[in-house]
DNA sequence: CGGCCGATCCACT
DNA sequence: GTGGATCGGCCGA
């Protein structure tokens, strides 16, 4: 086991990051609760040139800001006035590139998923959809900009990370589709940058 | 300041 | 398959 460092969200290759987050474990700590889950489906933006990205074009606003940050800071936001979509900052400062994190298999804390969700069990899906994730994770959009390669070694404040489990999904496994929800963005919308576990 | 809308989810038909 | 929920962010005036 080892907890991914600042060289891995450093890669200047925001798809071969995408796919390399597959197997990972995406673990939380939220008011003392460790919860994880492997990480099954994630989608890339690359940045300034990728219409379909909220930085599309070198925007900045208060909310995008952060993707703007160094590689391994959550950019965190607000969907539909409901869910909070977890995404992971990767290349060098001022590159906002980004993955999002779209699906996990539920690993540690089932029982605390289970009170976040609402629901009686667990099931194949119920990691899967941005959405799910971080609210079996107890992610909340309050989170962005924490930083996920330098943990805070307070238990008692927010703390998101990654760890590698040696689990390695073989690339022949990984199936590459076009993202999802993102018709806007023309020609980009066709881009294969969406990757999940076979 | 007002109005529109989204990198979604779920209940309901 | 469809539509409602729900609200912060973004843009135009």
């Amino acid at each position: 086991m080892s907890i991914l460092t600042r060289e891995f969200y450093l890669c200047p290759d925001v798809v071969q990051v995408a796919m390399d987050l597959l197997g990972k474990h995406l673990v939380t700590r939220m008011d003392g609760i460790i919860t994880s889950g492997i990480i099954c489906e994630t989608e890339a933006y690359a940045g300034v040139s990728d219409r379909a990205s909220h930085a599309y074009g070198g925007r900045r606003t208060a909310r995008t800001e952060v993707m703007y940050a160094i590689g391994g800071t959550a950019y965190v936001y607000l969907c539909y006035g409901v869910h909070s979509l977890f995404n992971i900052v990767t290349n060098e400062a001022d590159i906002p590139h980004a993955v999002l994190i779209r699906g996990i298999m539920p690993a540690e804390g089932q029982a605390h998923m289970l009170r976040r969700s609402g629901k009686e069990r667990i099931t194949k899906d119920s990691g899967v959809g941005p959405g799910k994730v971080s609210k079996l994770l107890g992610i909340h959009y309050s989170h962005s900009g924490l930083d996920l390669a330098v943990l805070s070694d307070k238990m008692d404040t927010p703390g998101i990370w990654l760890e590698d489990r040696d689990i390695h999904i073989n690339r022949k496994n990984i199936l590459m589709l076009p993202r999802v929800g993102v018709d806007y963005a023309g020609e980009d919308a066709l881009l294969p940058y969406r990757f999940k576990i076979g």
